[in-house]
RNA sequence: GGUCCCGUAGCUCAGUUGGAUAGAGCAACAGCCUUCUAAGCUGUGGGUCGCGCGUUCGAAUCGCGCCGGGAUCACCA
């Protein structure tokens, strides 16, 4: 890696200069403004107190000593206190050389012992999945890629919460309206049919309400008193004691949310190595709670409830166990924790969870610090920020859900739609078309949610999401397309491309270099991504590779190029970049079309 | 009210962890296809980086205080 040689080459001119050792922490290497002449930029202004000269004599006279140090400088540049670096065109010939045609270049060769345990997408099976989850299942799906490139072992998980008085509500409706209705008989998705009786024990639910407040009582009351929710409590009991019909009733709706599911991530391109659900890990976790108050971590009150008090942390006491025995969701959590512990021996566990619960998480953390888990320290949140649209937020009871495949399919026929406008692909066989539709379709999905950096709130807006120009998903497979037709037109000609053939003296233009330093950052990018669980860095990277590769495709031939070697080098710097396109696509769950 | 997150062009987003004149896309306007795919390329216009103070050679970036938006603080999940 040049950086690195070249700050040691700084510490040791620094040393013959000015006869001092200088932390070379408090010095900046950078690429060089894209504006400025120069690949390479040290500031030199943490030198100015031991040159004790000004910014432009300091970096010209180090910029002299790094020239001596460094073959590859071929000549520097300085504006104010910057030194600008140019390294000489053979440097960059000689990366492209010996890089574009490995496969996994940037990609981790070594598989570490430290496991990952991921968690994501974790549904509930009384609705069907929606836009929030598109980018929960993005999110985790795009960080297992990222994190096994550079080397980590990933085991995604899945926990499905099965249970509880929600899917109660559910199996309540259908019981008592549902007329036998199945999948099949109705030819309604399972997870739909299931979402529908939600829908139907809400708005029974509500008249119920309605009703009861209209002979007196206040809506506390009526929302405790309605026969309706009674009556789901008592599903929920009887499920908890197995009785036989309930946990029948329970299984086969279960069984259609899973095969709705199944169908979703399937097109969604998403899979997981564990599934846990939530109806049998729910009792887990007693132990934990109740051997800490054993050991006098946490406190349990007369009623018999069981608390952890963090307020001396500057949060506030928190229920672990209810004081009728029963668990709450912490309860579950801690347990769970402690299971994928003992299963894979994690380096880290990841949850890929909504913001809304940065507090859970938070007091998981120090509840499981607290019970001295040597585990605590490696869970780690990565919280996401909610998917609002044009008109606000996403509200299930007022039927603005966007709903996971009616999205993806919406997604598919723009991208049908578009393809046959633009006179494309019209020779395609008819499957082939199909798949590149979805490709296509899905690419825009994907990249659009994946290129907003994960923590933070975005909006999707249908409109700008089924754009396929500028910073699109189609725009970066589109380039890929291009180079992947200009390969196989080489071959049809029989221009050789022969690895390990030195290419030299030839004089780069900008938009080549600029080109090749992009592809040089992959693998720190990559890093960087890993590091910060976010694949909006890889995302940003690919689209600004593309854009800059078409710029140098726009304006510079490379088969017509007549001097063998010329174009060589930028057959070579097409192949190249066609291949980090398509491995960062990938790291991103998107597919990488032939032809488009 | 307490805690946490966010505020950058009309809109959607970047900004290499403190560096130079803050960048892309969309939208608007003007150009480029007889030449490797025009889902492309080039150009023009568009900014009090929410506001203020501080730290320093240097702040969109760090600290403090305001303003605005969001999340959360259940014997719910």
């Amino acid at each position: 890696m040049f950086e690195k040689r070249l700050l040691a080459a700084a510490g040791k001119s620094i040393r013959t200069l000015y006869s001092q050792d200088f932390d070379l922490s408090r010095l900046t290497i950078e690429k060089t403004k894209k504006e400025i002449e120069g690949d390479y930029t040290l500031v030199v202004f943490p030198l100015l107190k031991l040159s004790r000269k000004n910014p432009e004599q300091t970096a010209c006279e180090l910029g002299e000593a790094l020239m001596k140090e460094l073959p590859e400088i071929s000549t520097f540049k300085v504006i104010k206190g910057f030194l600008n670096l140019v390294l000489a065109d053979d440097y960059w010939l000689g990366f492209l050389g010996s890089n574009f045609s490995k496969e996994d270049f940037g990609f981790s060769l070594v598989t570490r012992d430290e496991k990952v345990v991921l968690e994501y997408s974790s549904p509930n099976t009384n609705k069907p999945l929606h836009l929030g989850h598109i980018r929960n299942n993005l999110l985790g799906y795009s960080l297992s890629q990222i994190l096994k490139a550079t080397g980590y072992p990933v085991v995604k998980v899945n926990l499905v919460n099965d249970r509880g008085i929600h899917i109660c509500k559910s199996m309540l409706a259908y019981a008592r309206w549902g007329e036998g209705e199945t999948p099949e008989s109705s030819g309604i998705k399972g997870d739909k049919l299931i979402g529908k009786y939600y829908v139907l024990f809400d708005k029974k639910y509500k008249e119920e309400i309605k009703d009861l407040m209209e002979k007196g009582l206040t809506a506390d009351e009526a929302a405790l008193q309605s026969p309706l929710l009674l009556e789901a409590r008592e599903i929920l009991r009887k499920w908890e004691a197995h009785d036989p019909e309930t946990v029948q009733l329970w299984k086969m709706m279960n069984g259609w949310a899973y095969k709705g599911f199944t169908e979703t991530y399937k097109r969604l391109g998403v899979d997981f190595d564990h599934i846990y659900y939530e109806s049998e890990t729910y009792l887990l976790g007693k132990d934990l709670v109740l051997a800490g108050v054993e050991n006098g971590a946490l406190r349990q009150r007369d009623d018999g409830s069981i608390w952890i008090d963090l307020t001396s942390e500057g949060l506030d006491e928190k229920l672990l166990l209810r004081s009728d025995g029963t668990s709450v969701y912490m309860t579950q959590d801690l347990g769970t924790a402690q299971l994928r512990y003992d299963e894979y021996h994690p380096s880290q566990m990841i949850y890929v969870v909504g913001n809304e619960q940065n507090y859970h998480f938070d007091v998981l953390k120090r509840a499981l610090l607290k019970l001295n888990k040597p585990y605590a320290s490696r869970i780690f949140h990565l919280s996401y920020g909610m998917v609002e649209l044009p008109e606000g937020k996403m509200k299930s009871r007022e039927g603005t859900v966007v709903d996971a495949d009616d999205l993806m399919e919406e997604m598919y026929s723009t991208a049908a739609d578009m393809t046959r406008e633009l006179g494309k692909a019209s020779d395609f066989p008819a499957k082939e078309a199909e798949k590149l539709f979805e490709m296509i379709g899905l690419g825009a999905l994907k990249y659009y949610i994946l290129k907003v950096d994960p923590k933070k709130n975005m909006l999707f807006d249908p409109k700008e999401s089924i754009d396929f120009n500028g910073n699109t998903g189609p725009f970066i497979q589109y380039t890929f397309a291009r180079i992947s037709s200009l390969i196989t037109k080489a071959v049809s000609l029989q221009i050789p491309i022969v690895p390990g053939l030195p290419l030299s003296d030839y004089s780069l233009l900008p938009s080549e270099k600029e080109t090749i330093k992009l592809l040089m950052s992959f693998p720190h990018v990559l890093q960087q991504s890993a590091d910060e669980l976010n694949p909006a860095i890889v995302a940003n990277y690919v689209y600004e590779l593309a854009k800059t590769f078409n710029q140098f495709y726009q304006e510079i031939p490379v088969l017509k190029e007549e001097n063998p070697g010329l174009r060589q080098l930028r057959i070579r710097l097409s192949v190249f970049t066609a291949s980090v396109i398509r491995k960062s696509l990938q790291l991103l769950g998107i597919g990488t079309p032939e032809r488009m």
